[in-house]
RNA sequence: GGCAGGGUAGCUCAGCUGGUUAGAGCACGGCACUCAUAAUGCCGGGGUCGCGGGUUCGAGUCCCGCCCCUGCUACCA
């Protein structure tokens, strides 16, 4: 069984989640469940960063200890993804034990194996008395931070510790382009080939004056910086630098937004490669959710909550909502009315509407016990969209895979329409009777399967209105070949998608 | 400015290496059906394929120019 080590991005533990960060968490979860589904043993990471400085700001504002913050703040990012239903099988805080553990000893391995590429320098910059920190060109407007106008920022130059980045740029653009290490989609790759190309500075990787952080090795006065920090969860998470870690090492799949994919496609490899540990597989980076066609902040008040969202219609219909309209590839829009059309069309009309007719034609004609039939036109359609649909998954095309999914939707409709099985039933011709509706059943079956990694509550649903033990989700993928539904006693369906829709 | 991607029906998108009347879903209109969540099926209206040139027997699909949008342009999870 192959291992499939699979993270997300670790949060800033700095305010509330939004449809942006669930929309990342979802993706890697559908991707997960469906890795499952194929047999692979999966392992899933997803935690908190909470080791930035606007963390302790934040801290500051809710007049609790920083400690306290993120242990609030991992609470309510934990509570929305479990409403989200995201089957993660770890969850790691930056504030843990074991990732300090990790940090030091990653450094650690950097300084015995290339002690030429940590060194002590200045760094020279325009420091913010109000944030405690220095600022980068794009956070300062008419020579001022954006935080603090009134202030006036001073020109600083501290020691630093420096990882020599630029040394690595030739191998880290070697595994890119050999593809020993994936950067996916190709938008995001081409990026980061041509920053590689265009040559890499050397980084700091300490800071002094931030007690909130993991003391840099040898150094009690400066702290690792956070970026250099956070990147490592991945390894600790894995139980670096335990005995063992390498049965989940390397990730084959850090799945992160693209604000980020410097971070992960250039600076993380190259710590690897100095620290002489093997690369990840893959990283995918996702586009971000826009609000109605404009970029969705908090900060402008604009952003739906995620509360809101999932109250609509339930966490389910959202997540199919995210990665069938949204997407996970490039940017998309969410708006309510779509959202609404959605849910009417794919999965109230939909979906929804289909396995009601379906369950009970055969509760009505059947006495709720699925018939024997064999193989029909309905059948075949369910194969190719299986087939269609493993393709797409397995290029992380969850939008492609979503739409295979749901054009079965389309072919029973059609074959029910077709058959017209309560005209058979009228007529009397029972075996005909029989293959229709188990061929329905069939469809149904294959569509709890493949809807689980996008909607695994209603999935679940669904498979036990079928009669079905146990969870769609652990459904033997080969039983999609010939679904085993006949003698299962069904139930009289209770609505998967209520409508008509909330006010 | 540089680099990258994109502009195809009201909306979300598909159209591979150029080839008959440009497609799907949703939304809209009509018809049919009744097992079903007033659901489903069929038919239909609707597009100068961003604009202008060019290559070609033939271009949404290649070339040139222009307009517009988005992203990246290093320490912003």
């Amino acid at each position: 069984m192959p291992k499939f080590y699979l993270t997300t991005a670790i949060d800033y533990s700095n305010g509330d989640p939004h449809l942006g960060h669930a929309l990342e968490k979802v993706g890697a979860d559908c991707i997960a469940r469906y890795r499952r589904l194929r047999g692979d043993a999966v392992h899933f990471v997803m935690g908190m960063d909470e080791h930035s400085q606007s963390v302790i700001q934040a801290a500051a504002r809710g007049g609790v200890a920083p400690q306290e913050w993120v242990d609030r703040m991992a609470a309510r990012f934990a509570g929305f993804w479990r409403r989200l239903e995201c089957s993660n099988d770890d969850w790691i805080r930056t504030t843990e034990p074991r990732h300090a553990r990790a940090v030091t000893e990653l450094l650690r391995r950097i300084e015995a194996k290339n002690p030429d590429d940590l060194f002590v320098a200045e760094y020279e910059g325009l420091y913010c008395t109000g944030c405690e920190e220095f600022k980068s060109e794009s956070q300062i407007v008419n020579g001022h931070c954006i935080e603090h106008p009134t202030l006036e920022l001073v020109p600083t130059r501290e020691r630093n510790h420096f990882f020599r980045l630029s040394a690595y740029r030739d191998r880290v653009l070697e595994a890119i382009t050999s593809g020993a290490f994936r950067v996916e989609p190709a938008i995001r790759r081409n990026e980061v080939v041509r920053l590689l190309e265009s040559g890499l500075q050397d980084i700091s990787v300490s800071r002094v004056r931030q007690p909130w952080g993991i003391p840099f090795p040898g150094d009690a006065e400066q702290t690792v910086y956070v970026w250099f920090d956070a990147l490592i969860n991945y390894l600790a998470a894995a139980g670096f630098p335990g005995a063992g870690y390498e049965r989940l090492w390397p990730a084959d799949l850090h799945v992160v937004g693209k604000g980020i994919t410097r971070f992960h496609c250039v600076i993380w490899p190259a710590m690897l490669i100095a620290a002489g540990i093997e690369l990840p597989r893959e990283v995918w980076a996702h586009g971000y959710v826009q609000w109605e066609g404009t970029k969705m902040s908090k900060t402008a008040g604009t952003a739906v909550t995620l509360d809101d969202a999932i109250a609509r219609h339930g966490p389910d219909p959202l997540r199919y909502f995210l990665l069938r309209e949204v997407g996970f590839e490039a940017d998309g829009n969410f708006s309510w009315e779509r959202y609404d059309e959605r849910y009417t069309a794919d999965l109230a009309d939909g979906l929804g509407n289909l396995a009601s007719r379906g369950l009970q034609m055969i509760v009505k004609y059947r006495g709720g016990v699925v018939p024997d039939g064999g193989p029909t036109s309905l059948d075949a359609a369910g194969a190719e969209a299986v087939e269609r649909y493993a393709q797409a998954m397995d290029a992380l095309d969850l939008r492609a895979g979503a739409e295979a999914a749901w054009g079965l939707v389309g072919a029973a409709n059609l074959y029910v329409q077709t058959t017209a099985p309560w005209s058979l039933a009228k007529a009397g011709r029972e075996t005909e009777l029989d293959g229709a509706l188990a061929a329905v059943a069939r469809a149904l079956y294959r569509l709890a399967v493949l809807a689980s990694p996008f909607m695994p509550g209603k999935a679940r649903e669904l498979w036990s209105d079928l009669g079905q033990p146990g969870d769609a989700a652990a459904a033997d993928w080969a039983s999609l070949g010939h679904p085993p539904v006949s003698g299962r006693t069904v139930a009289k369906p209770a609505g998967l998608f209520p409508k008509p829709l909330p006010t």
